[in-house]
DNA sequence: TAGAGTAGGTTTCATGAGCGAACTGACTGC
DNA sequence: GCAGTCAGTTCGCTCATGAAACCTACTCTA
């Protein structure tokens, strides 16, 4: 059976994950913000099969989080780069990692971030926009925005 | 060809994915902030197949991300509640929410989520827990933790 | 006391996605 | 002319995914 797709699922992290809910896709997306550009590369990294690399490639390229860039002309070479939607994806990257560094490294964080702006092994925290103060779970509701569709009913946030 | 694991991977985003990183977990792990418990409901709101519904909450389960509770003896009934490691992926959660509102949204997001704290249906903001300024991709780079081992070079984040 | 309904699964089986490995094609450098 | 690099493509296998039917244990209604 084919893969059931969430496409028509009126809902945003549904949209998210149709892109980058695949299995490796998040991976190639945290090696690209690491600054790798190459399907070689990649491979290399991840230990990938070069189909299944080349599949991802092309539906993350279509989805418009990766670009196709040709640095070399003869021969036709060509590197993939984040689009401004793919570098949006840093805070995903980041509240994965984070989650990752909490529950899933009992040896701590293998990979820290430095926040330029004070230089320090910082960790990002969720604040709202409007008041500045910290944004979790507990301290939301879910109401229906003006994309809403019926058929979802948005719930209560956490009991 | 078994799909490969990530587990051995010397980093936290792909521990994370390893959790949640499979087809349906985030949007079950969604509607269990949603306040869905049922496995009755979840299919339904879903429209997963029943078996793939049962699998995921088993690895979400053993994963430690929900927990069984029974909530009748006669007869037997559980209900799925996220434990403190689930609750804990609510900036997972968020962070694809936004993205997903900003790029796959055209007619505004689906759902909004109103801050108690000042009643305002605001977005997250990451910002440095240490300084609270913005955290974006651009303000970073990535360096070597405590828990780092070798075969995995940290490179310079987006360039 | 039979029959319908509900909750939470389990079984079955066809399909297709993910896998490694080998191969291809276009080029470069020696 | 031969080795090496880069970016794929092809092949054949296996396992995960999917819908639908089935199962178990209990309750509710008549």
């Amino acid at each position: 059976m084919e893969r059931k797709s969430f496409s028509d699922m009126s809902c945003s992290v549904a949209q998210c994950l149709e892109v980058v809910g695949e299995w490796w896709s998040m991976l190639i997306i945290r090696d690209a913000f690491m600054g790798v550009t190459r399907f070689d590369d990649f491979q290399r990294r991840l230990g990938i099969s070069r189909n299944i690399l080349q599949h991802r490639l092309v539906s993350l390229v279509d989805a418009g989080v990766l670009q196709k860039v040709a640095y070399s002309e003869r021969p036709l070479r060509h590197e993939y780069r984040l689009t401004e939607k793919g570098i949006d994806l840093w805070p995903v990257l980041t509240a994965m990692r984070q989650w990752g560094d909490r529950h899933a490294a009992p040896d701590g964080p293998p990979v820290e971030v430095v926040h330029k702006d004070c230089g320090q092994a910082a960790v990002g925290r969720l604040v709202c926009e409007h008041c500045g103060r910290p944004m979790g779970a507990r301290s939301v509701r879910a109401v229906p925005g003006p994309g809403y569709r019926a058929g979802r009913t948005p719930l209560e946030a956490v009991h």
